[in-house]
This record gives structure tokens, C-alpha cells and sequence, in this order.
RNA sequence: GCGCAGGUGGCGGAGUGGUCAAUCGCAAUUGGCUGUAAACCAAUCGCCCUAUGGGCUACGGGGGUUCAAAUCCCUCCCUGCGCA
């Protein structure tokens, strides 16, 4: 029996869908958004004030847990759920993304988001010179960026530490590239990836927690629309619980590289498009058929001062924010809106006190977890057009 | 009053004849962050302009030496410490 069951209550328009994901621990309402909580924490907040804030289901990382403090550990102490003590249910990335973090990205600070006003520069990948994450067809070696140490990832071992773990919903091991990758490189990757994910289903049918975590297959291919759509069709008939797309994008055209996805997915499964979290993306991710997201964005951005509001992100950083006395956003209902003031966090953020990243942390999570269960409600009562370009326009101003 | 030390950009503090509008740190200003090596990173930070260049004013005040001074000399003012 699978671990999850996935019902379609409303569709469209375009590959739009609301739905449920029952899980082992409780149902996921979708579209919904996965805060991050890498290292088995939503960096400043604790679970009591995600459960308030509204936050269904949590994202943490297989390859920092297992660093610190081993997913045996965890394990021992109960699983994931337990150890960051959250009831909802929990997702496990599977490490692929720090093949691209600690590897090509490393030290270069690229994204997997480009511009088309990026100037694209075709990298030679050299797997040996690559810093920390050094490729080949069996695995990756990660060198450890907490003390050096060599770690070697394989598909099976990826699988076996989120088994450890013990999340709702786990992923294939996968390799991101980077944006910058030439064609005939993420064409290598791709199909490595592919070997990758079934070698992870394989491993992981082959365990009892098939009957309790689900296991997403994770789509690659780049910018690439062919690519893209062998990737979508490969993984499909590899037959997972659900999907996940990974990789980059360029900016101007995610919505569309993820329909051509989503087009060659299963529709009956559940889709997660990873690492997207950008206001405008989530809506183009949901019009194109996506139902689950996850992104670092509102917790990052909140610690560096970037706020959420309905007009715009705004920096609070900002010297008219000094003697600002109203809240960020008059009509929200997150803790800090209700009980502080733009000036308030100025200082909390210009004092560098702990607490600036904590309110701030809570509205932004606040502020993108509201968004999509606005944007569902949308969908549920056949008005998600409308909606998205009255929050679309506000927020981007032209 | 005498002796010693010192007065540099918002602050701290380098520089001790030219490559100095002046290293660096802090502060400030603005921008960026999309499966978290990120409570981080970047740019700007004397004034003006036809601005990857040009002009002007600047290193306590004034005067001088020199092709050239924040840097050397004289003088005045101020600050700290010590002695009367």
C-alpha cells in the first residue's frame, strides 16, 4: 500500500488543481508550500510558532543531518517528527541539490536561477576540480564543509539515511546541474540522474518504509525542453509516489519549462516543483500544474532584512522604516504584524538582536504560506485568474 | 609655566616629501538573495560636472621651504599625561 494517497478536488484553470495528500502524519492541503527547515530547523522559529503561523509541512536536508547529527541518531531518538518535534508531515530533499551547492555553485555565486540578461557562459565541468562535491556514475564525494571529511553519497545511501530519518515524503537522489552547464553536460547528468532514481526505488521497494514514506522521483534536464520532456517521461514510467522537478531555470520562464513537465507527469500524482518560492513563481508553478513548493527565500530573505508585502518586497534596512510606527502590513494576521512596527524592527535589525530574524522570519513565512492557501482557496471557487493578477500586479508594479 | 605625547574623512585609526581624495575597521546609504557552507554578500561612502573621465576643496589655524607637503620648518590654537 503506497504511503500517501493523492485526490484532485478541483481542477484548473490551465493545469491549476486543488487537492489533498494524506499522509502518515495528516493531510497536506494543496497547493501548499514546505518551509525549509534544512538542518531540522526553520532557521529562528520554533514549531510551535509554525503550527500558529499556519505551515503545513516542513523540508529538511538528508546530507546536513546526516553531517550533523547522523540520521542514525535521529533515528534513535524517535525520527525526524519527533527529534524537531513537528506532528505535521515532513519532507526529506535527498542531498542531489548540494552536488550543485557544493560543487559547481561552490564559491561562484550562481544560482539555479538565471536571467536572460545573464550573460551565459558555457563551464567546462571538470569533476575533479570541482571543490567539495566530486561526481562519477556510482555516486558523489562530498568533502564536509563542517570539518573536511570525505562522504560519499550513492543513491542507496541517500535512501537509506532519509529511512533513518523517517520523513512523509522523501527524494530520489539526483544530480542538480547548473544553469551554466552546456547541453551535452546535462545530458550526461541527466541520464546519470535517471540511473540514479532507479536504483533509488529499487532500494527503497525493497524496505518496509515503503509502506510509510513515499518516495518523488526528481525530473532534470536544465533549461533544455527536450531534455526536459525525455526526463519527465523517464521518470514517470520509473513509477514513483509522486514527482518532484529539480534544477535550474532561467527566470523569465519557468511557468512554461514547468507545464512542459507537468504535461508528461502522471496527473494523479502529486508534483513538487523544488526550491521555488519567488511570489510570481509560485503562481506560474501552480497555474502549470504544480501542487507542492519549498523555498529558503522567505526565512533567508527575512534574516537579511528583505520583508514580505502585498506591494513588494521591502528592505527594512531602508531609512524611511527608522520612525516607521505602523506594522508592515496593516491586514496581516502573522504575530509580528500584530503586536509590532516597521520601526521596532528597523531597530531589532540595525541592533543586530536575535529577534529581528525571528519576526521577521515569522511574517515572510507567514506572508508565503497565506499566499498559497489563498491561492488554493482561488482555485477551489473558480477564481484563481482573477486572483493571481490582482496579487501579481500589486506586488510587481510595473 | 615647564616637559613629553598628540591633533587625519561621522567615529576609531593608518600614512610620515610625489604612485593620497588618503589603507583598514566601524557607522551610514543602496542593492541582491529561489531543493540554505547565507543573522550573508556586493556596491557606494569630501564637493561639483558633459562622469570606466575631468575639475575643485581637503589631513587643527596661519605662514614658509620645495617642481611637489597630510608628510619638512616657523608660529599660533587645542587635547592628554607628568612636573611645578
Amino acid at each position: 500500500m503506497p504511503a500517501i494517497k493523492f485526490t484532485i478536488e478541483k481542477r484548473g484553470p490551465a493545469l491549476a488543481r486543488a487537492g489533498v495528500i494524506d499522509t502518515p502524519h495528516g493531510p497536506i492541503l494543496t497547493p501548499a508550500f514546505a518551509v525549509v527547515g534544512t538542518k531540522a530547523t526553520v532557521k529562528a522559529i520554533t514549531t510551535a510558532e509554525l503550527s500558529d503561523i499556519g505551515a503545513q509541512i516542513l523540508l529538511c536536508n538528508t546530507y546536513h543531518l546526516h553531517l550533523r547529527p547522523s540520521s542514525e541518531l535521529i533515528k534513535k531518538a524517535g525520527g525526524l517528527h519527533k527529534f524537531v518535534n513537528w506532528v505535521g508531515p515532513i519532507m526529506t530533499d535527498s542531498g542531489g541539490f548540494q552536488v550543485f551547492s557544493l560543487g559547481a555553485a561552490m564559491g561562484k555565486g550562481i544560482s539555479k536561477i538565471t536571467s536572460h540578461d545573464e550573460e551565459f557562459r558555457e563551464e567546462p565541468i571538470d569533476k575533479d576540480l570541482a571543490p567539495v562535491a566530486k561526481i562519477s556514475d556510482d555516486g558523489v564525494s562530498f568533502k564536509s564543509y563542517i570539518d573536511g571529511a570525505e562522504h560519499y553519497f550513492t543513491p542507496e545511501r541517500s535512501i537509506e539515511i532519509q529511512h533513518n530519518l523517517g520523513a512523509d515524503i522523501i527524494f530520489a537522489f539526483d544530480e542538480c546541474t547548473s544553469p551554466h552547464a552546456g547541453k551535452e553536460y546535462q545530458k550526461e547528468a541527466l541520464e546519470r540522474t535517471h540511473k540514479w532514481a532507479a536504483r533509488c526505488i529499487e532500494y527503497h521497494k525493497s524496505k518496509p518504509n515503503a509502506d510509510t514514506q513515499a518516495l518523488f522521483g526528481i525530473v532534470q534536464g536544465g533549461k533544455y525542453e527536450d531534455l526536459r520532456i525525455e526526463s519527465a517521461k523517464e521518470i514517470s514510467s520509473l513509477g514513483f509516489d509522486g514527482y518532484a522537478i529539480g534544477g535550474s531555470f532561467s527566470k523569465e520562464d519557468i511557468g512554461s519549462a514547468v507545464r512542459l513537465v507537468n504535461e508528461n507527469l502522471p496527473e494523479d500524482k502529486p508534483r513538487h516543483l523544488l526550491g521555488i518560492g519567488e511570489p510570481r513563481d509560485i503562481f506560474d508553478g501552480v497555474e502549470n500544474g504544480c501542487d507542492t513548493f519549498d523555498c529558503v527565500a522567505p526565512t533567508r530573505n527575512a534574516r537579511n532584512g528583505a520583508l514580505y508585502t502585498k506591494d513588494g518586497r521591502i528592505n527594512i534596512y531602508n531609512t524611511k522604516y527608522r520612525e516607521d510606527l505602523e506594522p508592515l502590513e496593516k491586514d496581516c494576521g502573522c504575530y509580528t504584524c500584530q503586536n509590532f512596527t516597521k520601526a521596532y524592527l528597523s531597530h531589532l535589525f540595525y541592533s543586530k538582536e536575535i529577534l529581528a530574524n525571528t519576526l521577521a522570519s515569522i511574517h515572510n513565512v507567514y506572508f508565503i504560506v497565506q499566499m498559497v492557501k489563498d491561492i488554493r482557496a482561488s482555485i477551489l471557487e473558480d477564481r484563481f485568474p482573477q486572483f493571481k493578477k490582482e496579487f501579481v500586479d500589486r506586488y510587481y508594479p510595473s
